[in-house]
DNA sequence: AAATAAATATACACACCTGTATATATTATA
DNA sequence: TATAATATATACAGGTGTGTATATTTATTT
């Protein structure tokens, strides 16, 4: 990948969270990132393209990152899922953490048609996927619904961070994750 | 209140949840509602005032109509917090449910000087307030911090049904906040 | 050094946005 | 009916938005 797209990708990356997507112009990228709106044309189609781009990077990110956590720390399934909400608080805690990405983008372009919003319906639910496959690993009988409630609790969280920054909303919500895997696992 | 002017108020919040705020624009909202921009900027001073009146009334009829369900069925406080979810799910599962406003206006408004940031998260810390009077009143200990998971689990559920409509998030955030209440009252 | 590719600078077309100015029509009141 | 208040119609100023066309400069490769 280009250094220069990389670059566009990363500076609207941190402007679509920190002014919002649809504030955000292509002039202002293109500012910040010291280049011109013919290169980012180039690497990129449309605007729509370079959201839809920013949207899919920075999960997979998220994502690489939390699955290194959970397999560098135990192997046991059932720690596993115990653990998720610590290395969530990791990151949501981090002077780095800008907010998710389809959450943002779902409450910016809310038409269910509309190719932003269902991108960021589908890794919503890849990420509700995701707790999922931990819940069942760890033998938990409801894995799906054990996960809603934790996909709640993830979603809300970043909510509250981004409302006021330093919330710690996230400290509650692990012990209330604690709490539902708990009584998941004895049920 | 003038007619015309709660019809604005009304269209506007329609149009603002459907299509976001930033997205629409005022000549949208007076061709919808059947009037002209003359008549918007002699009822409201700007776009700006507009979003604040239309979050602000939003969430005034939600509450309204949360104490009105909460009086009318119960005088047990420890009942009252048990049926928090129920009406939750109630009204969120309503044909006429479209979102919560101060949860979409904090995500196109980030910046945390902007005014319509700061009155969402003035309301969403209200609304917190008004969950843990509710688990004060319930002899519930920690009243604060169950009550900051409760509101997690509303947000996230609110989040869950933007991201796709039925998709039935609030009935298992409903089965976590009873495990979590019941655990509260027993602390 | 010559040829090719990549990036920049600049200008512009066209659409849409907020907010206002001005003149006209409609409705209510005295 | 005359007067005052309310709402409409229309046009426009000034700003910003996306996307493109054209020409020039810089960097890479042969």
């Amino acid at each position: 990948m280009s250094v220069l797209k990389d670059k566009i990708l990363e500076t609207a990356t941190d402007l679509f969270h920190t002014r919002g997507i649809n504030s955000t112009g292509v002039d202002t990228i293109v500012a910040v990132a010291g280049t011109t709106k013919m290169t980012l044309y180039k690497y990129f189609g449309s605007k729509e393209d370079l959201i839809l781009e920013v949207i899919q990077k920075s999960q997979q990110d998220f994502q690489s990152w939390l699955n290194e956590k959970l397999n560098a720390s135990s192997k046991k399934p059932s720690d596993k899922i115990q653990q998720l909400f610590d290395y969530i608080e990791e990151w949501v805690s981090s002077p780095a953490f800008i907010g998710v990405g389809f959450i943002k983008a779902s409450a910016e372009f809310p038409n269910e048609e509309n190719p932003i919003h269902q991108l960021s319906s589908q890794q919503s639910r890849e990420f509700r996927q995701f707790i999922s496959k931990l819940a069942k690993d760890a033998s938990i009988k409801d894995a799906d619904g054990l996960a809603l409630q934790l996909s709640l609790l993830f979603e809300g969280s970043v909510q509250a961070e981004q409302m006021k920054r330093g919330s710690g909303a996230v400290k509650y919500a692990k012990k209330a994750a604690k709490i539902l895997i708990d009584g998941a696992i004895k049920a």
